[in-house]
DNA sequence: ATTGGCACTTAGGTGCGGCGAGTGCCAAGC
DNA sequence: GCTTGGCACTCGCCGCACCTAAGTGCCAAT
C-alpha cells in the first residue's frame, strides 16, 4: 500500500516535470524504485482502480486524476521551501513599497513572478479593519469629502451633497466626535457605535449628521468592495498548446470580481489547495486553486493565491505561496 | 483611383467580417461594385505593388497590410456611432459609481464589454490636476499619515516617521499653511508653493517641516506613478486560432507597466491609432491600438484605449472609444 | 480600358501503411 | 504468494500520395 502511494507520487512528479503521460518503463528506470516495470504494471491497474490515475488512450502511460493529485497533496508533510536567490528577490520586490496600493501591486506582480502561475491578491478587508481616522474636509457649504482611513493602510473616500450648508465649527464638531467614537474600533462595529451620533448635535443638525453617518456606514460596511488585483496571466499560456479550451475561459473567468472573490473565499489562516472539479466555478476544472490568508497582524485580514494548471508543481507552489503570505504580512506589520 | 481606394475599402470591411482571405469574385458579388472580378484583380495586383494589401499563399485571396488598414483608418470621414441601447448601457454602468476608484474600474470594462476588445484606462495624471486638500494627521507623536487629495478625485496616502516629535498646535499650523498655499494650485506647482515653507515656522520646527514636504512632494511629482488598468483580456482569445505566437505575447506585454503608459502616450484630446508595425514594442505587431484622452474639465488629464488584433473593425471601435470618454468625462465633471 | 477564358499554383482534406509506446495477461521463478 | 519476463494487442501519430477547390496572372478579344 504504501509503495502504491510511492507510485502515485512519482508519476506526479513526472508528469508535471514533463507533460507527458508516464508509462511503467521509465518510471523503474528514473525512480529508484528496485521493481520491475511489470510489478508497477499491476500497482498502476490498481491505482486506475482506485480512481488516482487514469490513461488518455490505450496505447499510452498514465497521468494522475483530480483525486489522484489530491492524494498526492494530502499525503505532502512539507512544502519546498524557497531559495536563497528566491528570498532576497523577495525583499528586493517589497522594499521600496510606498503605501498599501503599491504593496498590494508589488506583492501580486512578486508571486506571479516567483510561481510563474496567475498570482491574485486581494486587498485588506475594510470590515475586519479598524478605523484610524475619519476625516470631514468641506469643498464648498453643501459639499463634503468623507475620507476613511483604515488601519491596514486602505483608505476609502465619498462625496456627499448635504441637505443644509454647514459651516466650519459644525464640521470640526461633527470630526471630533467621529473620530472619538471611532478610531481604534474595528469598522464591523461602526453601525452600533454612530447609530445615536445625532443625539450629541443641537436640534437643526441631525439631518446633515444622519446623511454624513449613511455614508460612512456606506463605505465601511455596505458598499465596501473587496477589491482584488490579478497578475500574471501570460503564464496561463506558458505551458497551454491547446489553447482555445483551456485558456479562454480562465481568463473569463478572472475577469469577473465576484469569481475571484470566491476563489479565495474567507480569509483564513491555513493553506487552502483546491484541485480541478473540486471547485465550483466550471470555467475552472482544469485549474487548481493555492490560497492563503495573510495580514500584518498575525490573523488573517485578506487571503492572495495563485491559480494554475492542475499539473501544476504543488510543493513549489505551495512554498511560494505560504513564503510570500508570511513576508508581506511582515512587511505590513512594519511599514504601514 | 478612387476606385482602387473603394476596392481596398471593400477588401477590409469584407476580410474584417469573416477573418477569411477575400478574392476577386467574392469581392464582385458581394459588393455592388460593377466592374468584373478580372478588372478587380488587376487593380488587386496594383495594391498589391503599392504595398497595401498582400496575399498569404498563391492560391489564396487577399489580405489588408499594416499600410493597408492605415490608408482605410486615414480616409474614413465618421466614425460609427453607437446604438442607443449601447448608450443606455454606458449610462447604466457608470451611474451607481461611488469614487474615483470605482469610475475607472467601471469604466475599463464597460470599455471592453462595448468594444469586445482588451481595455485600458489610464488613472487622471497627479501632475496634470490641482490640490483639493492636504491633511496632516498624527498616528503618534512621531509618526505622521500625509493624504493628498487632487481635484480629480483621486486620493494619494503616506506615512512619515518625524525626526522630533510634533504637538497638536503645530499639526494644525502645518496643515493649514500647507492647505492655503496649495488648494486649487497644480500639483505641478508645488515645488515652488512649498519651497520656503519651513521660513514660515519658529526655528525648532524646520526639519520636520522639510520632511513633510519631501513627501508631500514625494507624493505629487516623483513617485506619482501613473496608474493604469487593464480588463477584457479574455476577448484576446475570441477571435485567435493560433495562440502561442499571437496571443502569449500581447499578454506579456500587457502585464508591463511601463508599456501600457508609453501604449497610451501623453494624454491628447484627439482620437489616435497605432496600427501594427506602427508600434514600437515589437509584441504589440499583430495589434492596433486607439487611444483618446479624457478628463472633467474639457481638456484630457488621461488617457484610455483598446487594444486588439490588426483584424479590427476600426469604424465601430474608435466610435465607442470616442463616445466612452466623452461619457466617463461628463460624469467625473458632475459627480466625483 | 474591360472582360472572358485558361493554365498554373498551392493549402487542406482524405485514405493508407508502418512505427513505437505502452498495456494486460499468462506462465514461470524466487 | 508476490514478482517478473515474455508476448500479443491496441492505438495514436507520422509520412506519403492523391485529389479538390480556390484564386491568381496573363492573353487575346471586345
Amino acid at each position: 500500500m504504501e509503495r502504491r502511494m510511492e507510485i502515485l507520487r512519482a508519476i506526479v512528479e513526472d508528469y508535471v516535470a514533463t507533460n507527458e503521460p508516464v508509462g511503467s518503463k521509465v518510471l523503474a528506470a528514473r525512480h529508484g524504485l528496485s521493481i520491475s516495470p511489470a510489478t508497477i504494471r499491476n500497482e498502476m491497474a490498481a491505482l486506475e482502480d482506485e480512481g488516482l490515475i487514469i490513461q488518455p488512450h490505450t496505447s499510452a502511460g498514465r497521468i494522475p486524476t483530480d483525486l489522484g493529485y489530491r492524494v498526492f497533496v494530502d499525503r505532502l508533510s512539507t512544502v519546498k521551501p524557497l531559495s536563497a536567490p528566491e528570498r532576497r528577490a523577495i525583499d528586493k520586490f517589497l522594499e521600496g513599497a510606498v503605501d498599501l496600493d503599491d504593496v498590494v501591486a508589488r506583492t501580486v506582480r512578486l508571486l506571479a513572478q516567483v510561481t510563474h502561475q496567475v498570482a491574485i491578491v486581494q486587498y485588506p478587508s475594510l470590515t475586519r479593519s479598524a478605523a484610524r481616522h475619519i476625516e470631514v474636509l468641506a469643498l464648498s457649504p453643501n459639499r463634503l469629502m468623507l475620507v476613511l482611513i483604515a488601519d491596514t493602510g486602505r483608505v476609502e473616500q465619498r462625496i456627499l451633497d448635504l441637505p443644509h450648508a454647514m459651516d466650519e465649527s459644525e464640521l470640526n464638531m461633527v470630526r471630533s466626535k467621529l473620530n472619538s467614537r471611532s478610531v481604534g474600533k474595528k469598522l464591523a462595529a461602526l453601525p452600533d457605535l454612530l447609530k445615536d451620533l445625532e443625539k450629541d448635535f443641537p436640534d437643526n443638525a441631525p439631518t446633515n449628521i444622519r446623511h454624513i453617518v449613511a455614508v460612512i456606514l456606506e463605505m465601511a460596511i455596505e458598499k465596501s468592495e473587496e477589491r482584488v488585483v490579478v497578475s500574471g496571466t501570460a503564464n496561463l499560456a506558458r505551458h497551454a498548446p491547446d489553447f482555445n479550451e483551456s485558456v479562454h475561459p480562465v481568463l473569463e473567468a478572472l475577469e469577473e470580481q465576484v469569481v475571484l472573490l470566491r476563489l479565495l473565499g474567507e480569509a483564513v489562516d491555513e493553506m487552502k489547495v483546491k484541485i480541478g472539479h473540486e471547485q465550483e466555478n466550471k470555467k475552472l476544472h482544469g485549474t487548481s486553486v493555492i490560497t492563503t490568508g495573510y495580514g500584518p497582524t498575525g490573523d488573517a485580514v485578506a487571503t492572495l493565491g495563485i491559480i494554475g494548471p492542475t499539473r501544476m508543481d504543488y510543493p513549489t507552489s505551495m512554498g511560494a505561496v505560504s513564503a510570500v503570505a508570511r513576508y508581506v504580512s511582515r512587511f505590513l506589520q512594519e511599514e504601514i
